[in-house]
DNA sequence: TTGAAAGCGATACCAA
DNA sequence: TTGGTATCGCTTTCAA
């Protein structure tokens, strides 16, 4: 592999010239560069990952800690994965992939080799272990998500909260008085993942204020939990009107299921999904919904670490406003 | 952050002597051992992997290219994906994810650098640009997939022709004699993605061989792609009694649609999916499936990245056997 | 506008 | 069994 003198030497000029080329931190007058360039495509140059690293305190690369093997759904995580991995190329940044299976280890075993610029961790609860961690590390972090104390850690997510509230307006805006919470899997529930406890906070509080009738139940995303979490829901409160799924992966059963016991959608039923618009519109019925916005929240991460590290931006919490969008399966009633 | 000098200080050694303890590259005495290790927790010292790199010429990292937004199945990418993170760890390796948009240049990119000590490529096509381009770099590749002209690079996959020939097989050993294939989308056969032409041309085979009736048809995954499909393989072939499916995305809407026109499975007509474990087990029906056997594959495919490190290994194609397994979808006609 | 040279923090060879 | 030191390839300060 050429190194940085042999560009140098092709080019006549001096290695440290070269690197200005690079970096464009002092003027370089235009035959110079000229000559560099050729010389660097000549040579196909790259410069040396880790000589650079070392040489500036800057590997550009940031870390994404994901959960690779959990009750979270999978096109959901995707799709953060492909909005943060495709924002960090916009900034000249790659991308290392760590499982939260790791869990604390992981993040100081990158930060502590100098491995990453920055973290960017997914999937956080709310008494996560991670966050005091990561306050110690001398790189900045991001979080998707939102701890109950994210102390001076910079957080960017939905605002579960307006959008449980949010969810339940819209089907009270429509007519309906008794409402049922299909939710995420018990085991999010037991995590203390964020978002779960959020978004049913949101929902309990617009609930009480407007007087409705609500049954909530975690659900397994498997048709016959499904099965199992309508029953329950249903027990406890006959004659419901409206369902509220927080819960990608019950979608296509529960349709199929209530298809099945001869009740359509909206006509007998409505239903507000919270999930990625994609996803909203794959099934049989196009499903109003509550967007789970992850390119932009996951864009929005990266762009936050690169501030973070160019000293720019300040530690922040941010949450996007929720955005319902209404399709097909909601009825309104008389 | 504390340098090896800061831990030889410490411990009352030399620098060599705490890299040596950390490589076990030669003897160390018990005492100095203890010294060195107690300095190293002491001062929370981590090797700086830039130096590392710059000094071994090793990162310990892998690079993994996955098709981050295309017509395959997610679930199966993620599968791939952890199995290729979690694997890499028990090797000591992280894995830095690029996306296949970034084409030749992404792996230019981190192979120039010297960022990885070696690749796995996943989504191969039959006459893949990539290929030549992996060939040039001095990492080893390892590509999950097989291109028509591999030529010294690695490959693992499952054998998809075998598969394809042995859905058949099954499905004539059942009695079936007219039988649908519901194949990947459009798009995965125009790229020439190589997994879906093995298939086909293992399909092919055996119905030939065995003298069936077939119609085959790419399928959109959505319910209308789904159903047009389903349309157009009847129009060919009335009175068929079983199908293959080879697309994950079309199994729920397939299912739901038979039900729907009142076609019971496997009463009325047969399946059999090509898909892994856990997809077949969580539809209404449990399918009848050649497994994907997703986290073997990565799992090998980082082991074969280690053994073209050490220069254990030799270059070579490992395409695993098909394993049908046999559950509720399949009937055995009279 | 450019060059020379001092690090950055490890590894591994050569000695002892 | 251990230490000294050249070296990896780049960035950046200091000088010209």
């Amino acid at each position: 592999m050429a190194t940085i003198s042999d560009v140098a030497r092709a080019a006549g000029v001096s290695a440290s010239t070269v690197s200005y080329v690079l970096s464009g931190r002092r003027p370089i007058s235009a035959g110079t560069r000229a000559r560099v360039e050729a010389a660097i495509a000549e040579l196909h140059y790259h410069p040396h990952a880790g000589a650079r690293a070392l040489a500036s305190s800057r590997t550009n690369v940031l870390a994404l800690v994901a959960p690779l093997r959990v009750d979270v759904s999978v096109p959901v995580i995707m799709q953060f994965v492909t909005a943060v991995v495709t924002a960090a190329r916009r900034f000249s940044h790659d991308v290392l992939l760590l499982t939260k299976d790791e869990g604390t280890a992981g993040l100081e075993r990158v930060a502590g080799a100098a491995m990453v610029d920055g973290l960017i961790v997914m999937d956080v609860e709310r008494d996560d272990i991670r966050v005091p961690a990561l306050r110690r590390l001398k790189q900045p972090a991001v979080l998707i998500g939102l701890p109950d104390r994210p102390g001076d850690l910079t957080c960017v997510d939905l605002d579960f909260t307006a959008t449980g509230y949010e969810c339940v307006r819209h089907l009270a805006g429509h007519g309906h008085r008794r409402i049922g919470l299909v939710g995420p899997g018990p085991g999010v529930y037991q995590r203390g993942t964020s978002y779960a406890t959020r978004f049913l906070s949101g929902f309990s509080d617009a609930a009480a204020e407007l007087g409705l009738a609500v049954a909530v139940h975690a659900c397994e995303p498997s048709f016959s939990g499904v099965g199992d979490c309508l029953r329950r829901i249903e027990a406890e409160l006959p004659d419901l009107s409206a369902l509220v799924v927080h819960n990608e992966e019950a979608l296509a059963p529960l349709l199929e299921l209530l298809r099945g016991s001869g009740r359509r959608v909206p006509e007998d039923i409505s239903i507000v999904a919270v999930c990625p618009r994609d996803v909203a519109l794959a099934l049989p019925v196009r499903l109003t919904s509550a967007d789970i916005p992850a390119h932009e929240v996951g864009t929005l991460a990266v762009e936050m670490t690169m501030g973070l590290l160019d000293g720019g931006r300040r530690p922040e919490t941010r949450l996007l406003a929720p955005t319902i969008i209404d399709r097909d399966s909601c009825r309104t009633l008389p």
